[in-house]
DNA sequence: TGTACATCAGTGAACGCGCGTTCACTGATGTAC
DNA sequence: TGTACATCAGTGAACGCGCGTTCACTGATGTAC
């Protein structure tokens, strides 16, 4: 994202923050060519940030803590920028909001597909403090994004422990299109240019699609009754 | 799952099949413990299933192979049982009907908890054909629950592409549990038995409040209007 | 301001190890007569 | 049924390579006086 604070810093300390951002970039970008991050070597990232293998232990313990620093620091600041991005559209009107909140996820994605393509494939993927990272960072996402549709007034009336539920459905849902978004952007690649219309009309189709999916879930939100049991077949 | 008609094979040609099943029984093992399917060597295989590394070679090209032929051959037998099942309870009431969907879903994922662990955490994964093969298998499982939703009453007033996007949204709202329901299982082990009720308690609860989360995307669907278009904000 | 010493990000050689792949082989099973 | 030959799943030695980690180092930056 961007640098902490550098104003308090000395030059050795700026430096330092320079080539642990290095490392970080290198990671996200092995992980957006196709690799999985289980896969990357800590040899393979320093070759990309342009430092000698050794020069790792001076930022890292082994690769499992870049990860987890990776999520917590990098992903982090991303989450929380597009959750302020879709708290500033509280205040329209129910319908247009889902597609409002949804074309605003998407623009997050085309802004930082790396951030995106890292949650998204290592969060069920091979590192357990990475994929614990993003189980938390998600986990806060969809705590917050609850008490933010409190203030919708068509779901005013559900209980604050559906509420959560309601988001962490929907985020979950938003999470597992970011895939198939990113391989419409980058499939054009080794298509040419012929086929730029056709990507950019298959975006819009998507769009669409994944706005008719949440509308499914948020309208259904919206008849929900929370003071309702939910029975099992067997109660 | 089950070895293929073994009846019309020879003595040398059942040996081979058994061998290709210790494989694939070998990459399922290393990926429920923990590991992703991109870190596992082409050794540790032939390790696990007993055999010299050379040996790999008679039955299948590379890693990359093996990993098609598991989601094509082994999983895609384990999506068709739980279709099948789903699919005996067309008749029931409509709000039970998603409840015992959501049972039948637990139940599969207990039954085999290596293939749907695999499937989801390679489903966004580092190896290109196997995320390939899994999203063919999704994707199909979808369009199948999506035909089997026109037989339910309550759905039959949605369009046949709407009923697929449907479809789509609950199989994805469902495939985001896998993990977190695989970890109440199994993370009772360094709990020892004291907790062993507690996780039952647990997974209880857990059911519920997916059946909740289905419930409003269900619930939904019901009120949908297909012939309503989903506008964007600046359409 | 100038000097003497401390810190520490990055270097470069070296290590033992597991990796994927090659090759010629073995010996049980299958086939033709 | 018995024999002679073909097939081919699995063997075992060997290869060059990239890996993670160790260690003593260098030289620019920071600190104390």
């Amino acid at each position: 994202m961007t640098t902490p604070n550098t104003l308090n810093l000395n030059t050795r300390e700026q430096k330092k923050m320079q080539t642990r951002q290095a490392f970080f970039n290198a990671v996200l970008d092995l992980c957006m060519m196709g690799q999985s991050f289980a896969s990357i070597s800590l040899r393979q990232v320093t070759r990309e940030v342009g430092v000698v293998p050794t020069a790792f232990y001076r930022h890292f313990d082994d690769m499992e803590n870049l990860g987890r620093s990776l999520v917590e620091e990098e992903l982090g600041e991303a989450l929380s920028t597009l959750r302020n991005g879709l708290q500033m559209g509280r205040t329209r009107s129910f319908d247009r909001q889902i597609a409002h909140s949804i074309q605003l996820f998407f623009a997050s994605i085309d802004e930082h597909p790396r951030y995106w393509q890292f949650l998204v494939s290592e969060r069920f993927g091979g590192s357990e403090s990475v994929r614990n990272a993003i189980a938390a960072q998600i986990k806060l996402f969809a705590k917050i994004m609850g008490e933010d549709l409190g203030i919708q007034p068509a779901f005013s009336h559900i209980n604050s422990e559906d509420r959560r539920l309601l988001a962490e459905a929907g985020l979950n849902l938003f999470l597992t299109w970011i895939i198939d978004w990113l391989d419409l952007t980058y499939s054009q690649a080794h298509d040419e240019e012929s086929d730029l219309i056709g990507v950019s009309a298959k975006k819009d189709l998507m769009l669409r699609q994944c706005t008719r999916q949440a509308q499914m879930l948020f309208y259904g939100a919206e008849n929900w009754r929370s003071n309702e049991a939910t029975l099992l077949p067997n109660d």
